[in-house]
DNA sequence: TCAAGATATGAAGGATTTTCCGGCTTTTGG
DNA sequence: CCAAAAGCCGGAAAATCCTTCATATCTTGA
């Protein structure tokens, strides 16, 4: 995960002491607040800095640039959100696919759901630049969790694999993204997460049937 | 499409006579281009007035910021992609719901691969700011089309179609946009674009056996 | 306790966005 | 057709913001 690091976007010195720990997440923790209060363009370095406590530089002796902020949050984000879904892969080894499908939207939705304003300022502030290699990183490394699930399931169709796993991973992960792009009300969100599933549900049904 | 314009973007003056005309229109292809070659982090107001041959001060004549001509841009592309999709919609009516949503795969999925490296820049370039406005405005305006499209099929389930309509265009446009982060290789995006034919049709399946 | 290394500061330098207004073109109305 | 009004353009200057750097303060370990 950490190894793809674009090299503009790399920490400029890892912390030592704890009082600079301290100080890195405070800088992180604002980056966060700012972003949710004031929007990817209100973010400026200063304000980032104000509101952690400390100077401006003492944010770039750990962060080589504005963006660096932004690509450290969204690693730290995603790095627990693969976790979690590992660890539901982990859980429902050799369990019908339906039923793995169902676990993994569980999974995915909920955590996207929990912190909505966090997912969906994160959702925004990605796209910002070369977080690309992040975002790749983390498809990689559920794709591969998610894999290893569905090739242990109990009714596993003779079909490609890799084929599925793809199809499922892109249309759920997807239709959450497309989901809270548009505001869903809860109700009509609880319908639409429910579709989901009965739609990669059906899908599967169809290649069983083979 | 035009009403919900943040205030912070609107246009400053509407080009009245003809050279003024041609000047916006050189200014929003100059960002596109900018765009393309140079990222959003390289688009300077200098560098697009440049390439649109005029100056910056005439640019501000008819954008109020740099995020107004990224705007701009989107809600040109965004237009006639609604157009296309409206288009579709009306030659489909009648016919079958799995031929529709077909139809729809098609339009969409064609639209956006035709020109990757443009609908890739405008991905990215949407989340900037207050696009959220342009990104609504576009879903209502095409879930009106399709959900007229959808309750004119001739095989209609007794399913409320306000329900399938969000759950068919969130899942369809999810996914298509999930592709695209990924950048996969045109044989796998293939397959891809044909599974989630596939789960759309057996997701129609399971309806209409009740 | 004291030096060496680590961390913090904030004003200054550089780059970019935005404003402002004088001068030039086109349109309008008589 | 002509002059006044409206519309349009250019580019320097002001306002913001990002980033650097020289200097000051704190921690560690011997």
């Amino acid at each position: 995960m950490t190894e793809t690091v674009p090299p503009a976007l790399k920490a400029r010195k890892r912390p030592v002491q704890r009082r600079s720990g301290v100080t890195v997440d405070a800088i992180l923790e604002a980056t966060l607040q700012v972003l949710l209060r004031e929007g990817m363009k209100r973010l400026t370095t200063t304000r980032v800095a104000a509101r952690a406590g400390v100077s401006v530089g003492t944010m770039y002796q750990y962060f080589p640039n504005k963006q660096a902020l932004v690509y450290a949050l969204n690693a730290r984000y995603l790095d627990t959100l693969a976790e979690r879904i590992e660890a539901t892969c982990t859980v429902q080894r050799g369990v019908p696919m339906a039923q793995m499908v169902d676990a993994l939207i569980d999974t995915y939705w909920a955590a996207k759901t929990e912190r909505a304003d966090v997912t969906r300022a994160l959702y925004r502030s990605v796209t910002e630049l070369d977080n690309d290699a992040l975002v790749h990183a983390f498809a990689q490394r559920v794709d591969t969790a998610t894999h290893a699930m569905l090739a242990s399931a109990c009714d596993l169709p003779p079909v490609d694999v890799r084929a599925i796993n793809l199809a499922l991973s892109s249309v759920i992960y997807g239709t959450v993204r497309n989901a809270f792009e548009r505001g869903l009300p809860d109700a009509e969100a609880e319908a639409l997460r429910d579709s989901l599933g009965a739609m990669c549900r059906a899908y599967l049904q169809t290649l069983a049937s083979w």
